[in-house]
DNA sequence: CTGAAAGCGCTAACAA
DNA sequence: TTGTTAGCGCTTTCAG
């Protein structure tokens, strides 16, 4: 690695000093236009690369970005992952993955560990790791900028970005009301992933809302997998009085659901309808496509960056919380109540 | 960022020299075990953290792998991400995620700059990247360390990692074959692809060996997406002598072929027998689930992670050419062929 | 507007 | 076995 010709060979040949070169690198003001022209020009003619690890340890900065995230859905990382990645391109960033059990109780020090040695310059946390207290606590004590992802706590001492989870699960409730169904059961997600659980508070808030009682075994505690949707699926589709509509709290789980209604017969949308959260591929991939909630993680993801980024430029700018909302996507697993058509 | 605290800090405290430090940070040895843990202490009283951009501008090593990719499966991306970072972590290294377009004429001076620019040590390419030509003529000319993943083309100038595609397609080849089925069609991948597209050969092989004939509307042109697996599916099954197994090159298409398959009122396997190939985790989310091969993409990642570091750590080590296994697994996608019964 | 000098915090080469 | 002296290639400080 490292350039062989450094600032000092286009300083030389530019006939100006270092200091002048890299005023021009840096986009800095007070350089004369002509000479800031023929800077340029030993730059290019020489090919010049600057040495990023250099100006790290002269700036105190290293222009690369952590992301930490435990989530088993790809699709949900790879968003995450291109949307932070936006951000970075677009200021100058790098980015470096950093795959973390939201379990490990030595997370924050093994991070704040690395920042300290200066392997970046701040992190994004991603759910479920956002709403580990011990974590974020411990990061924000070494004083590691960060900024969270739909953290499901109070928004008060990071800089955050989140989305209306709760009110899109509502929204997406009403709509199934609206199709005739009164008898509508929820697979609810996985209790540490704080945002997800929240829309079950949308669900129950829609289904009081229009008056619709929720028996106690309507609420199904998933995990957020395919397979516990499954389990979900066919717990609730064994009752006696069997629910009209599934919402799950995410794609997979709705996909698994899914699946169990097909083992008992059942055909969706006309004997079941079926509605996921989230929006992954295999949403359209399953059959038939899923009604879902687009979230838009990759936006999330890139804003999360930026607020970073400000944050590490200006240490003492304020604290943000940000909104991007989710919208409903119907689809054709869900259709009017089987009663609403007799 | 940046520790306050220097190895000069530490060196005081232990009452030696900055280089005997180094030395116990490195594990170098000629260090009397005395001073050595007298150095320790007195990194752990003051809770030091080596440097890491100082390291790698003295030491000319950023200690970093960079990864590119351009794959539309997140699952793949996972996977890739996964086992590079367990090579990495092993290593003492950090994976820099570098997501690039396989059609970007530009990728390779662009990769060469941030090289010189020492963003990282070298890179990993996995396809359909490791098969663009001008793309891994141009880092090595640029003299940047690399090794690729699943290249198609001949195996010489850089390390590289394979698995045996075309024999793992001959397998499952002549599984349907031993099922009975004669009329078996091939949905090929991108021809980008050229890992995929060998699939193709493997297929042709066994029907070859067994002597079936193959019409060439049999082997249908995909793009390794699911839409393309659904158009395909929908071609081969409106053909008057429809197939009665469908073998795509890849998961996604396989999955394509399936809901192609429900439209026109077919059951799988009792109709058609459907099989994959990568077995990605909608192999078994979709209904039923598919018979595949397994592809250990987290190993070759691993395994080209660690070439790639041993090839920065030695440039002089020979060029390495590693083969691992992809293995056959059977689920419900298929079955008897129906004429097989009768 | 421009430059000289002094680091940033570590490793490498050579002495002792 | 240990230390000394130079850098690595930039940015920053402060003069001019």
């Amino acid at each position: 690695m490292s350039s062989r010709i450094t600032i000092e060979d286009v300083a030389a040949l530019a006939r100006v000093s270092i200091k002048t070169v890299s005023r021009v690198l840096n986009d800095e003001p007070n350089v004369q236009i002509s000479t800031r022209q023929r800077v340029t020009e030993a730059i290019n003619r020489l090919n010049f690369r600057p040495s990023r690890v250099a100006r790290s340890l002269a700036a105190r900065r290293t222009f690369i970005l952590g992301l930490m995230y435990d989530n088993p859905c790809a699709h949900y990382v790879a968003k995450l992952q291109a949307g932070a990645l936006r951000a970075c391109a677009s200021e100058g960033y790098d980015l470096l993955v950093l795959p973390r059990s939201y379990l490990n109780t030595d997370t924050a020090s093994e991070i704040a560990s690395l920042y300290r040695q200066s392997r970046f310059d701040g992190v994004i946390l991603s759910p479920p790791l956002s709403d580990v207290t011990a974590l974020v606590q411990g990061l924000r004590q070494e004083r590691v900028p960060l900024t969270l992802i739909s953290p499901g706590g109070a928004l008060v001492e990071s800089s955050s970005v989140h989305t209306n989870d709760q009110e899109a699960a509502r929204l997406m409730t009403e709509y199934l009301i609206s199709m005739g169904h009164r008898d509508i059961a929820f697979v609810a997600g996985h209790p540490d992933h704080v945002a997800v659980c929240t829309r079950t508070a949308g669900f129950l808030e829609a289904m009081q809302a229009a008056g619709l009682s929720v028996p106690d075994d309507f609420v199904y505690a998933g995990l957020n997998s395919f397979e516990s949707g499954e389990q979900a699926g066919a717990a609730l589709l064994a009752k006696p009085e069997r629910p009209t509509a599934i919402f799950a709290a995410n794609d997979e789980m709705a996909a698994g659901v899914c699946v169990a209604a097909r083992h008992r017969g059942l055909d969706i949308p006309r004997d079941l309808s079926v509605c996921g959260f989230d929006d992954i591929p295999i949403a359209i991939q399953v059959w038939p496509a899923l009604t879902s909630v687009t979230q838009p993680i990759q936006d999330m993801a890139e804003k999360a960056a930026e607020l970073l980024i400000r944050q590490i430029k200006e240490p003492d700018s304020a604290v943000e919380h940000v909104e991007i909302r989710s919208e409903l996507m119907v689809r054709e697993s869900t259709y009017r109540a089987p009663e609403a058509d007799a």
